[in-house]
DNA sequence: CGAAGTCTTGACTAGACTCAAGTTGGGTGG
DNA sequence: CCACCCAACTTGAGTCTAGTCAAGACTTCG
């Protein structure tokens, strides 16, 4: 899992166990942790669970600025000695595993492909937040969902945590998919409601599994370029 | 106008000497122009006038995803060598400079400085991002126009565009503000209404001038944090 | 088995959209 | 210099998507 990374960009054997040895694995932390450690300077990645970056608005309510998945990066503050762009919460039970910020850096002196590998880790979180701008912006509720559960299929897919017939865990309540969608509990009950009369999704206790992806798809107006981390042609 | 990097991250003389004989001023582009030039791996930033980045979607609309005012860098593209984001338009005439982005990488190599400061306005960028996320997903239309009137305002007046008594240039139709804060044109001219109402702010062709800043940012909830780039105390 | 959190359902409300028809204002050409 | 034109802005009416409130059913877990 944790050579997500050289999916970016090809990265040295050297590189590679040079980072298998820095990562210390952290304990399992129970669902609804605060992952936010504003001491440390590390470099932290998700390994196994679900986490989700958000905002406490003055009115009590909570908006989800992101979601992450296993292989993500926590927080690119160590890129530049930023603050942290807000509290992160797991979801459920989480791993994650962190190298010193240092430590980190000193390696990209040794490589530079690790550096471009960050930088582009980083590209593809920025094209995630304008997809979910777009999403808030201009899609109405079932294709926000849809476009939800496409664009976690395919994140979790690329890290081999998608099933068979196309299964997944998603550990996430209808209210926290709500509060990441900008809609209401009670819409996004329907909505999902809608989804699984048409013989389109499955959902029990944060598993789901998607009986038709192609609808799905097309209902969510989905398409993974953005996902993909493309190179321009030399 | 070309310094604003260094807001970032102090630079020495000698980067900032660098920079300006680089920078290679565009001609004026006209309104609605297109600044996407896929070919070059140029690293440029709107002089004046202002661009929006946007996204087609099928069913004919646009989804307006950022707003470049002068100082902004208009793509990280060439940090990773990864595709732009999505078209890029002027909302009037503007102009733009440009540095052959081999140069500006070898800058990097001699002044680790300007990396970070590059890094540091790719962050902030991330931090608008995620801030249009938050008011797309959990703001209604007042709170909506009056956040992006503060942030703009905000924006420009760290360039130095802001005129006396809080005016500044607004080139942006109402068709255009709906699209980047997923409103119908109708709703936000009502919206403004609102505003001018109740005598806290005042628009003509293009011009606004903020009357009453604080009771704009009070029903904005607005607060201009994630705009500064903050270091972590050292 | 009980309790808390999650999911579901119904009824009502409201914020925002659509459609449609003006009105204004800046720019152009006769 | 005026008439015209087009784009932007306004206004009104009706509709609908999504939100709110409230109550009840189902899970999961201690």
């Amino acid at each position: 899992v944790i050579l997500r990374l050289s999916r970016f960009e090809p990265l040295s054997s050297e590189i590679k166990d040079a980072l298998r040895r820095g990562v210390k694995r952290s304990p399992l932390y129970s669902p609804y942790a605060n992952l936010l450690r504003d001491g440390a300077r590390d470099v932290t990645m998700l390994l196994t669970g679900m986490a989700c970056r958000f905002k406490l608005m003055g009115n009590g309510k909570r908006q989800i600025t992101g979601i992450l998945v296993p292989g993500d990066i926590c927080d690119f503050g160590f890129l530049t000695s930023s603050p942290p762009p807000g509290p992160l919460m797991t979801t459920t039970y989480s791993q994650v595993g962190r190298i010193p910020g240092p430590a980190f850096m000193s390696l990209f002196e040794s490589d530079p492909s690790l550096m471009l590998a960050t930088l582009s880790a980083a590209a593809t979180e920025a094209a995630l937040s304008q997809e979910r701008v777009i999403s808030l912006g201009s899609r109405i509720a079932v294709e926000r969902v849809s476009h939800l559960l496409c664009e976690i299929r395919s994140r979790l897919d690329a890290v081999g945590l998608v099933g068979p017939g196309n299964s997944f865990e998603l550990p996430l309540t209808q209210a926290e998919i709500g509060e990441a969608l900008g809609l209401s509990t009670v819409h996004v009950n329907r909505t999902l409601q809608v989804l699984r009369r048409d013989k389109i999704i499955t959902m029990r206790s944060g598993k789901v599994t998607i009986e038709d992806l192609p609808r799905l798809t097309e209902r969510a107006g989905f398409d993974d370029s953005y996902l993909r981390p493309a190179r321009l042609s030399p």
